[in-house]
DNA sequence: CTAAAATCTCAACTGTGATGAATAAAACGC
DNA sequence: GCGTTTTATTCATCACAGTTGAGATTTTAG
């Protein structure tokens, strides 16, 4: 009876891209690039495999979308932020390592990661999106000269920390409770708020008001 | 004329496997992990597809078995162990750095990573190495109490220096020079040396000889 | 010498991302 | 309002990936 029209366009207005687009940014973030699939992507949002090439052109394309969409490392960094900048460094990595601690809410940054490691279209988008939802707010804060320089040098200790402790799991610090490597390892951190007086014996840095 | 038997074994005793395993080893540690394919591995190794499977039993597993023959990195190491262990940290970051620069040399690392980050058996496979290869060596080198977590430090500090300056592309590491980079992050890096004096500030750690 | 084990080829299977033709609804021009 | 163009959707199919099982052949063991 209901003669179903099975193919051409669907009645009404769906607004099947936004729909594809949420499947994906959830799927994306929860289970990494290559373990997903585009065929079950399309299967969840009830929408066919085609269209997500027709939308988006390809599956880095669909990635690239559901990441321009800003993902979730701007927010865990966000209450860290604000505070005190002397103890940043300590914050924001005790609350990346809770969250990452938390299969459910960890596996975010674990998606960016493996499908920048793996493919240079996708090692792009992620880095748009770490300079401008991290680095910069960072640098934003901390102020004064190498700001910039400085933020990118604690991103990249933070970045080998996890690396090294969820994704290679190196021991002892795969071991480790996350108190311990805060303990242990957060005041090393700290240290890129000073200019290296190694390196720089001349010409201080001389602190400055945040700029916003 | 010639009747070639089209199946069956072959006569001789060609060493199939170890000749699988030179090519596949070059072409990961040049391609990575998920570029590379078993049938190119294989018609370059001039053997059937089916061997591999038979040999190895998975892509993973010849993955493994490449790995487990030492891949480079130790090699990397193995010069700037050697020397006094107080600028150990600035003669491997340098070494491994430059080594990094030279695309042809460069790649390995990145493809052990790639494998890492995308799969839970390969990550286990690259721990097991890193361990063996790195973490060990530098521990025994440095000696003293927690010889070995200091030692897993600085891999995870380094780590996250290639990470975001080869994968990520973050700026302004990514564009600074090798030399600059050791100038600037070395002399920090050296700090694993000394226990951290804000975490333990009693219970002061005595240095060891090198067991070895 | 013969049976078993090891090695090797071939053909197929399933699942992946991608593409192009056919179709239907919506939007637009007048 | 009607015809045309644009947009959205389905279906069938492609090339290529890793994996598997059946058979053929050689080597090895007893």
């Amino acid at each position: 009876m209901n003669k179903t029209p099975r193919r051409g366009r669907r009645v009404g207005s769906p607004d099947t891209r936004a729909q594809i687009l949420d499947v994906a940014r959830r799927r994306f973030l929860e289970g990494g690039y290559q373990a997903v699939t585009l065929r079950s992507i399309a299967a969840e949002a009830g929408v066919d495999l085609a269209l997500i090439s027709y939308y988006f052109g390809s599956k880095k394309g669909l990635f690239g979308a559901a990441l321009a969409l800003s993902a979730n490392p701007a927010d865990i960094l966000a209450r860290a932020v604000e505070g005190d900048p002397a103890t940043l460094p300590q914050r924001a990595l005790r609350d990346l390592l809770i969250t990452w601690e938390d299969p459910e809410a960890g596996a975010p940054l674990r998606a960016l990661l493996a499908g920048a490691v793996q493919d240079e279209t996708l090692a792009h988008l992620v880095k748009e999106m770490l300079e401008r939802e991290v680095v910069d707010k960072i640098a934003a804060r901390i102020g004064g000269a190498d700001a910039r320089q400085r933020a990118t040098t604690f991103c990249a200790q933070v970045a080998g920390l996890i690396v090294t402790r969820y994704i290679l799991r190196l021991e002892p610090i795969s071991s480790m409770s996350p108190d311990e490597i805060v303990r242990t390892i957060g005041p090393r951190l700290q240290l890129i708020r000073r200019p290296a007086a190694i390196t720089r014996s001349r010409g201080r840095a001389v602190p400055q008001p945040v700029a916003e």
